[in-house]
DNA sequence: CGCATTCTTGACTTACATCAAAAGTAGTGG
DNA sequence: CCACTACTTTTGATGTAAGTCAAGAATGCG
C-alpha cells in the first residue's frame, strides 16, 4: 500500500486484494526523471503508460509561437498518461516540474486488466474521467472567472488533491510551480499572475511563501473561488 | 448500422457483429427532447447514461452570477454522459441546443459490457478520453488563442466531427448555435464574438449565413486556427 | 562569488467587456 | 396575412482587465 495510486483508487471505491496485486503486477519498472524533462512528447506513439509515483508533472500543449497552455497538474498517484492506452497517439506533452519517480506500465498489461478485472478497469476509467472533469473546471477558470478567483480555485483544488494522497500537513502544502507556470495554467501573463497573487495574499486567506502555501481561511477562500469539490469525485461509491 | 455511435466507433477501430449487437442491446428506450431542455442536471445522481442519436447538445457549467462556460458541443453518435457511469454524481449540466433524439442506456447494462466485452469497453473508454482531449483543445483556445483563431478552430473541429458522422455535404454544415452560445464556449462576450465572426467572414475562408457554415479554404482556415486534428483520434487502430 | 532564474513594480498599450440601441429574423396567434 | 412579441444580430461609444516592455530586487545554484 505504499503505492499512492492504490490510496487514490481506494478513495473512490473499495479495492480487493486481488485488484491491488493486479495494479502492482502491471508495473514493469520504476524510473527517476529529472525536473524539466519531457515525459511524453506530443505526437508520440506509445506502448506503455506512465504512473506518477512521486513528483509534480504538467500536461500541456505548446503553440507555434512558443506560448503554452497547461491543462492539468499531476501529483503522486496520478496515472498521468493512462490516456495513451486507448489514444495510441498522444495529443499533448507531459513535462516534469520536479524530479519524479515514475512507474512504466506496458499497454499489454493494461489490456490484460481490462480482460480480467472489469471493476478495476472501471476505476481506472474513472481516473481518466476525473481528469476530464478537472479540464472542465479549468476551462471555467480561464473562460469565466477573474484572475484572482482562478488562483483561489487552483489552490482549493490542489489542497484537496494533495490532502487525498497525504501530502498536506495542517493546511499547508508545497506547490512547486513558478508564476510563469501559473500563467500558463490560467491563460494569464506572468505580470498579471504576480499582481493577483499579491492581492490574494493581501486578503489574508492564505500565506504563500516560496513554494509553500498555507490556507488560513478555507471557507472564505473557497467562497472567493466559488469552489465546489464535486468534480474531484472524492467519495467512496460502488462503481 | 443506423446507429451513429456505431459509425463513430468504427472510425476508431474495427467492431465485431457481436459488439454491434451489444451496443444495440444496451439501449433501454428512445426519447425525444425539445430544444432548450436540460438533459442532465449538475449534481444529479444517475442510474443511466444518455446516448445522443440526433441533435446538438452542450456540456456546460453555470456560475452563481448566471454566466456559463460551455466545455464541449455534442452531435449525433456522441455518448454524452457516459461519464456518469463511473462518476455517479454529475459535475456539470447538459442542455439540448436543438430538438434531440436520445437513447437511454442503464448503467447496469454498461456494467455488463465491461464484464463481457473488454474490447468494446476500451472503445467506450476511448470516447470519454476523446472528450477530455476536446476539453484540452478548448482550453488552449480560451487561454492562448485570439478570438478569431478560436472561432476558426471551433469550425475546423465541428467540420471534422460532423463529417465523421456524415453530416457534411460539400464543405457545408449546419451549426445551430447563437453568438451568445459561441461566447459561452470561447469565454467571450456576445459583442466580441459578433465582431470576430465578421472579421472571419471578411477573410473569405468561410461563408457563415444563419446557422449554415461553408468552408471555402480549409488550408488557410486551419492555418489561421493552428489546427491539428490529432486530438480527435480519427484513425482506425487496434485499441 | 557570480550567474541564472524568478519575483516584483512601474509605465504604457491593447484586447476584450459593458452599456446602449437599432435593425433583422422568427414564431404566435388572431 | 399582418401585427405582436421575443430573440438574435449588428454597430457605436466608452471602460477595464489583462498584456507588453522594461528594469531593479530577491533568490537560488554551482
Amino acid at each position: 500500500m505504499s503505492q499512492p495510486l492504490l490510496i487514490k483508487l481506494a478513495r473512490r471505491d473499495e479495492l480487493s486484494d486481488e485488484e491491488r496485486q493486479a495494479v502492482e503486477a502491471a508495473i514493469a519498472k520504476i524510473d527517476m526523471v529529472a525536473a524539466g524533462r519531457e515525459l511524453v512528447a506530443e505526437g508520440a506513439r506509445l506502448n506503455h503508460s506512465i504512473l506518477l509515483i512521486e513528483g509534480f508533472t504538467a500536461r500541456c500543449k505548446i503553440l507555434r509561437d512558443g506560448t503554452r497552455q497547461i491543462a492539468s497538474l499531476h501529483i503522486d498517484g496520478d496515472f498521468i498518461d493512462l490516456h495513451s492506452f486507448v489514444l495510441k497517439v498522444m495529443d499533448h506533452t507531459i513535462v516534469a516540474l520536479t524530479q519524479c519517480r515514475i512507474a512504466i506500465v506496458p499497454h499489454e498489461r493494461l489490456k490484460l486488466i481490462t480482460e480480467r478485472y472489469p471493476h478495476l478497469t472501471r476505476l481506472l476509467w474513472l481516473n481518466t474521467v476525473i481528469d476530464a472533469a478537472i479540464h472542465r473546471e479549468w476551462l471555467v477558470s480561464v473562460g469565466r472567472r477573474s484572475a484572482q478567483a482562478s488562483l483561489a480555485h487552483l489552490l482549493c483544488e490542489m489542497y484537496l488533491r494533495l490532502h487525498a494522497v497525504g501530502k498536506v500537513t495542517e493546511w499547508s502544502f508545497v506547490l512547486p510551480v513558478t508564476q510563469a507556470d501559473l500563467g500558463d495554467m490560467l491563460g494569464l501573463s506572468i505580470v498579471h499572475v504576480n499582481r493577483n497573487v499579491k492581492k490574494l495574499r493581501e486578503t489574508g486567506f492564505i500565506v504563500w511563501e516560496g513554494s509553500r502555501v498555507t490556507i488560513r481561511d478555507w471557507d472564505r477562500l473557497s467562497e472567493l473561488a466559488e469552489f465546489d469539490p464535486t468534480y474531484l469525485s472524492l467519495n467512496v461509491e460502488a462503481r
